[in-house]
DNA sequence: ATGCCGACAGGATGTCGA
């Protein structure tokens, strides 16, 4: 099964660029973030039509996660339990039966917490926590589970152009690094890391300043896998050339495939 | 240098992203 993440930077905005990419790369299922749109507002039609499920968590302007899968969505569960308040739409979850068993999948946008020693920051890191009180408790059924997304975490300095660069920023700050490395050391594994022994390695270049032409990427966007699906993991990669294509995302998918 | 670019809401330009 191949299972992908994208930050799309709108869904309206990618909806020709993304089902190309699906159209080519035809992932089983792939999470997508920031689709910037509400429920009602999601483009399912021309998914739909490419044979995928659509489960669709949104809001207005910001944020906004869905999970398309081939396959049936099973106990679709938006939200990330932890504070009522928030009412950001940075989570949904659901079960993929697979051919051998079935996967659950997560989409998850994380809190950019920018600037530093703001309550931006201080949510950011809310949220991160919240997530791994969630991740322990999904971790305990034993399954196979896939948690994918934008974490804006930078995991370490070889996941950036230049770290110097970025010291100041709430992507590479050390509560932030250590509140990813949390969820790691709970036993989630980092399938692209996993797979690749090469550094610098990145799934967003800022629209800014020529980053992508000058290769200032860093690598925020990650699958992690609870060991019963890091035990099945085949291969993984990141579509860096969506990044040079037609009004691309600042993002490009990530992707792994699991033997499920 | 806290802007450079891009999306959004709304109808000018401020907010947000990373």
């Amino acid at each position: 099964m191949k299972l992908a993440t994208w930050n799309v930077n709108s869904i309206k905005v990618r909806q020709e660029a993304a089902l190309a990419w699906l159209k080519q790369a035809a992932p089983d299922v792939v999470v997508l973030q920031e689709i910037k749109c509400q429920d009602d507002g999601f483009p399912r039609a021309p998914f739909e039509e490419l044979g995928y499920n659509c489960a669709v968590h949104g809001q207005k302007t910001y944020n906004g996660v869905a999970i398309l899968s081939k396959r049936p969505l099973e106990d679709v569960t938006p939200r990330l339990k932890g504070n009522d308040a928030d009412d950001h739409s940075r989570y949904i979850e659901a079960v993929v039966p697979g051919t051998k068993g079935a996967i659950r999948v997560a989409s998850i946008y994380a809190p950019n917490g920018n600037p530093i020693g703001t309550e931006k920051f201080a949510y950011k890191l809310a949220w991160l926590e919240r997530l791994a009180v969630h991740a322990r408790d999904l971790l305990a059924l034993e399954e196979p589970i896939a948690l994918m997304g934008d974490y804006n975490v930078i995991p370490t300095p070889d996941d950036v152009w230049n770290p110097k660069a970025w010291l100041g920023d709430a992507l590479f700050q050390p509560e932030s690094r250590a509140a990813l490395r949390k969820l790691e050391n709970l036993g989630l594994t980092d399938a692209f890391r996993a797979c690749h022994a090469e550094t610098h390695q990145y799934s967003f270049w800022d629209y800014q300043a020529g980053a992508w032409q000058k290769d200032h990427g860093i690598r925020i966007d990650h699958i992690l896998l609870s060991p019963q699906a890091a035990d099945r993991l085949k291969g993984s990669g990141i579509d860096k050339q969506m990044r040079a294509g037609d009004k691309p995302s600042d993002h490009v998918p990530v992707w792994c495939e699991v033997d499920i």
